[in-house]
DNA sequence: CTAGGGTTAG
């Protein structure tokens, strides 16, 4: 009888479209589409339901029973709507039947959901039992939520099921996913005893953290203490061996694998393979690869990773199209993500945009890992358009998606954009982390606004990443660096307790752009007194400080011992660093032999470096050569225009200038406007050659005719300069009228309107002039004041008359 | 009748 009246109510509804809100504290919502049940989805009986429906009628069994199966069945065949249908249309006031419901929506992802039944349940007074809880526990920590976790726990303490052996170990799992060591050590250290799983928890629980060394310890003392471990102790401690690093303790972990007999297991195997992969072994990992004889599509997806991340590209390729041929799998979503950083690091445009298509094509898009390999790709391709365009197509961004374009964003020198992108998510309150700022950081020291690079180093400070991450303060030293602050950058050096190489490297190459090659060469000493090894990178630092400085014999000295002391063989940046010193000497001739008899072909920066030193040694033959060469090899290159024309224009070569003047036109190069920046109150006053527009300009102009007639004596250099200069301007009007500079305004600009004493900061987007730069020196000594000009290459330290570039830059 | 630990990805 009961019988026939619920199946009487269930079959009434048969046709009615019905909404289930999958929220149990709220009404049924409409516009809940995603799981809403809009149609006559159920029933949607298989044979076995159908079964059970019409046994329920001729036995007389209680009907609960064949519900709960219909409603297993449901949840088996992975519809949970018509499960949650079901499920509010019968009797539930057993536990038995909430656990499998809450079991259902946990095994969906659908933890929320899972926990509000939860609490539903209880509040319908049915009360949980040890079955619920590992359930809700798994579900708090799908969700990593330490918070409703510890709420289960402090539960289940009041309740007295905290010494349940399952539910501890579902307690600590819970502990260790959200990332909560101590509390998951506290359960297991107070657990009178502990069973496999126990220790599996903590040994896949430190791996999952990061703590190898933990994870394997676990391994080990679980086998001292008598128990035996099995497939899931292995790939736990397998999956912490994988690690650059711990290549000795996977084979260790192999040797257990064998001794105990799990050496054909397929997923131990699998791990096996990403171990090796990982620790740089791509031997081995082919060798356990090609004793397995049945390979599933992991296996292979594994193997393909393997090969990329060795950097055997041409091999992880040639393995999907074995998985296609002999192991007649079809390349998957997982494969087309491991294949796609080959594909960057071989320039293999045309096959990552047909694993584009073929995702595309196989319906395997959206898909927010896909979609954030395929941004990172088309970054490192310099396809930004590409990548912008996969990545405003990503409907539920998150933060490694907003990761990757921010990095391919700086990769390609886009700093405006990824600085946009980056207020965007700060605004948005999206969650950033350690990479979104190691990504960012350049791209303020780029955009060298001392202001704004003081605001992120205070984010950063404030989210104590610069005391942890090693990266981070790098780049912070850098930024100070760039921004024309020596003095942070040093100080924030000095605070850093665990230096890497990059540091030191940094460093070295803040004092070598500011013009204190000394100090460089100091830090280069103390950095191999601290046994730090020095690489390439150290060498450009180093070299850089020696030309910039001209510090020739040095120089030349740690040019020799880059090969003979610390095996480095010179690259092409050494020897244009040391093109660089060689043309501070003036010997064009030598400059010239150095480069026939470099090992490596000449680039368009060693012609460059060539140029500028015949430009100093005003030798107008050299400077042709020089800029022919370069030319050839970037013909957009403005720079090498402008130099050569300035030198005819000097030599009084009018013809050659016009020839110039119309090269530049036909290659649609535009001229660099010379412009200074001073920064005050976070605003950037920019002065252009001649410009009037600043609001002060009177006070300006004012300020200068004083400096002018303080700074301006008879027969010094600046005057002769000035004269030289408007000799040539009778001839033709030429717009370096050094009266017009803008760094002139703007070191006006900067005299009275930053603090009394404080170094006035002005950067300048060209090179200086060798007028401004006299009219800076002077200015700095009658003033008192320092002042720092960076230009576009180094800053210039203007102090009590003198420059710390030496007067050669 | 239900429970805990596990392989590939940015």
């Amino acid at each position: 009888m009961v019988a026939t009246l619920l199946t009487h109510n269930y079959f009434s509804n048969f046709n009615a479209p019905r909404i289930v809100s999958l929220n149990p504290c709220e009404p049924p919502n409409p516009n809940q589409s995603q799981y809403a049940v809009s149609g006559p989805r159920f029933p949607k009986l298989n044979q076995l339901q159908l079964t059970h429906f019409s046994a329920s009628k001729t036995l007389t069994e209680p009907c609960n029973i064949t519900l709960i199966d219909a409603l297993r069945s449901c949840i088996d065949s992975g519809s949970i709507e018509d499960a949650l249908y079901l499920f509010e249309e019968m009797n539930h006031s057993d536990t038995f039947t909430w656990n499998i419901v809450i079991k259902g929506l946990v095994q969906k992802g659908l933890f929320d959901e899972a926990i509000s039944y939860f609490h539903r349940m209880e509040f319908e007074g049915v009360r949980p039992d040890k079955f619920t809880y590992p359930f809700v526990l798994k579900a708090c920590a799908g969700l990593l939520s330490f918070k409703e976790g510890s709420k289960v726990h402090a539960k289940l303490i009041k309740v007295g099921l905290d010494l349940d052996v399952y539910i501890c170990n579902s307690l600590i799992s819970m502990y260790m996913k959200v990332g909560c060591l101590e509390s998951g050590e506290n359960v297991f250290e107070e657990m009178s005893a502990r069973d496999l799983v126990s220790w599996n928890a903590m040994v896949s629980g430190y791996q999952l953290v990061g703590d190898s060394l933990s994870s394997l310890v676990c391994l080990r003392e679980m086998v001292s203490v008598g128990i035996r471990p099995d497939s899931f102790s292995f790939i736990s401690g397998l999956g912490a061996c994988s690690v650059e690093g711990f290549g000795r303790n996977g084979k260790e972990v192999h040797c257990q694998v064998i001794r105990n007999g799990f050496e054909m297991d397929p997923r131990v195997e699998t791990s096996l393979i990403d171990m090796y992969g990982k620790c740089g072994n791509a031997i081995y990992a082919e060798r356990v690869f090609n004793m397995i004889v049945d390979k599933n599509i992991v296996t292979w997806n594994v193997m393909v990773a393997g090969y990329a991340y060795n950097a055997r590209f041409y091999e992880s390729f040639s393995c999907v199209k074995k998985m296609q041929d002999v192991g007649k799998l079809t390349p998957d979503v997982i494969t087309m993500i491991n294949l796609l950083p080959a594909c960057a690091q071989t320039g293999a445009l045309l096959m990552a945009k047909s694993i584009h298509a073929s995702a595309i094509r196989k319906g395997f898009l959206p898909h927010i890992v896909l979609e954030t390999a395929l941004v990172d790709f088309y970054g490192r391709c310099g396809k930004l358009k590409l990548a912008e365009h996969v990545f405003t197509q990503i409907n539920q961004k998150n933060l490694a998606s907003w990761n990757a374009m921010i990095a391919a964003y700086v990769q390609n020198g886009w700093y405006s954009e990824a600085l946009e992108l980056f207020l965007d998510m700060w605004y948005n309150s999206v969650k950033l982390d350690v990479i979104t700022f190691a990504s960012i950081l350049p791209a303020y020291a780029e955009i060298t606004s001392l202001s704004e690079g003081r605001q992120i180093h205070a984010v950063v400070t404030k989210l104590r990443l610069s005391s942890s991450n090693v990266i981070i303060s790098n780049s912070i030293i850098y930024l100070y660096a760039k921004c024309g602050d020596l003095r942070t950058a040093g100080r924030c050096f000095d605070g850093m307790v665990c230096k890497d190489v990059v540091s030191w490297n940094t460093i070295i190459m803040a004092y070598a752009i500011h013009g204190f090659g000394r100090v460089s060469v100091q830090f280069f000493q103390e950095m191999i007194e601290n046994g730090i090894k020095p690489n390439k990178s150290t060498f450009v630092s180093l070299l850089s400080a020696c030309s910039i400085s001209g510090m020739v014999d040095e120089g030349w000295e740690y040019f020799n011992s880059m090969k003979r002391d610390y095996g480095i063989n010179p690259g092409i940046e050494h020897f244009g660093c040391m093109l660089d010193l060689i043309g501070r000497t003036g010997n064009l001739d030598l400059a010239k032999h150095f480069i026939e008899e470099m090992p490596l072909v000449p680039t368009a920066r060693i012609w460059g470096s060539l140029l500028s030193a015949s430009r100093k040694a005003n030798d107008i033959e050299f400077a042709e050569v020089a800029s022919k060469h370069a030319l050839s090899l970037e013909h957009d290159n403005t720079g090498c225009y402008i130099l050569l024309s300035n030198m005819y224009a000097e030599a009084g070569r009018w013809a050659d200038v016009e020839k110039i003047k119309t090269l530049v036109i036909q290659e649609g190069i535009a001229k660099t406007m010379g412009c200074s920046t001073v920064e005050k109150d976070y605003k950037v006053h920019r002065f252009v050659d001649q410009d009037g527009s600043n609001a002060q300009v009177n006070m300006i102009n004012d300020v200068m005719d004083i400096i002018t007639k303080m700074t301006v004596k008879d027969e010094d250099v600046y005057a002769r300069r000035i004269t030289k200069l408007r000799r040539t301007d009778l001839t033709r009007k030429k717009p370096n009228v050094p009266g017009n500079h803008s760094v002139r305004s703007a070191i006006s600009f900067g005299l009275i309107s930053t603090k009394l004493g404080s170094p006035v900061l002005i950067r300048k987007n060209v090179r200086i002039c060798e007028a401004c730069h006299i009219f800076a020196k002077r200015v700095s000594k009658i003033s008192k004041r320092e002042m720092v000009v960076g230009d576009s290459k180094v800053f210039h330290h203007f102090e009590d008359g003198n420059c710390s570039c030496g007067d050669y830059w």
